[in-house]
DNA sequence: CCTTGCCTTGACGTCGGCGTCAAGGTGGAG
DNA sequence: CTCCACCTTGACGCCGACGTCAAGGCAAGG
């Protein structure tokens, strides 16, 4: 199949397909015309990609996994280096939601007393919260 | 106070201040000197900066709690735009956590799965676990 | 013959939040 | 006078993953 086929039925466009290759993830074999040519493996490898970047991973991270497609591996991950990849995502992962957790928690904590002088708008509520001067 | 010396007390750069200066964050008088010259009430606006910004705010997203603090509120989410941007952010970080939950479970089990193979790499744990042909 | 549609390469644009360099002004210390 | 540290504006660089436009080739259909 052609470059166009292709895209369609990965989800995804023919400038993203040409990027890629430009950063050697999906090499192309050459038709008489010059035109790019694939087959269902390229479709695999492409998805493969898809799948990863679309979880968060950045493209240079699915490199392990291409490869182990393309070195004949059942699966993306059936290779070490995968694995390793697996393990430094889940790491970041955890410290992110972790991270991500203390700001929501931040901002419940903020929401609610920011909401308040709006609905009790006129009786303050005696003063001394331990907010009225932070810094110095 | 110049620009350097705010820099410094508010834990960022110049070029970062001139930044905020562009976007209209931070207005600046200047001195006879042409030189830009802040006082303590800016600090305020910057640190007001740096911390939203420092859990996730765009820039752009900072401006309602500067101006609410220009405009004179004891903190910068005295205003009803500033806590419209609460509720918007807390929105965004719980749909966040969520997604990177859900893909923090994908990873731990995918991780289970692809560490197996390289535990037993002999005996085959008898014929079908259900992963030896996945796709098709 | 002309249009249409797919393909090619090349190259610049995008977004955010600055970093970094260039070229020059200003005032104080030695 | 020179050096130094601070300031000024202007403008290009960076990162990632492409979007988008330009200019052109190749084949099929009316």
């Amino acid at each position: 199949m052609r470059i166009g086929e292709l895209a369609e039925l990965a989800g995804t466009t023919t400038r993203a397909l040409r990027y890629y290759e430009a950063q050697g993830l999906l090499p192309a074999r050459r038709d008489a015309k010059g035109y790019r040519s694939y087959d269902l493996s390229d479709l695999r490898l492409v998805t493969e990609i898809r799948s990863l970047t679309g979880i968060g991973f950045a493209l240079e991270e699915t490199r392990p996994f291409v490869e182990c497609l393309r070195d004949g591996h059942p699966t993306g991950d059936s290779c070490p280096a995968s694995v390793a990849v697996y393990r430094r995502k889940l790491a970041e992962v955890d410290d992110l939601i972790d991270r991500m957790t203390a700001v929501r928690d931040r901002l419940r904590d903020q929401l609610a007393l920011a909401e308040v002088p709006f609905s009790t708008p006129v009786c303050a509520t005696s003063g001394g919260s331990g907010l009225e001067d932070a810094d110095g």
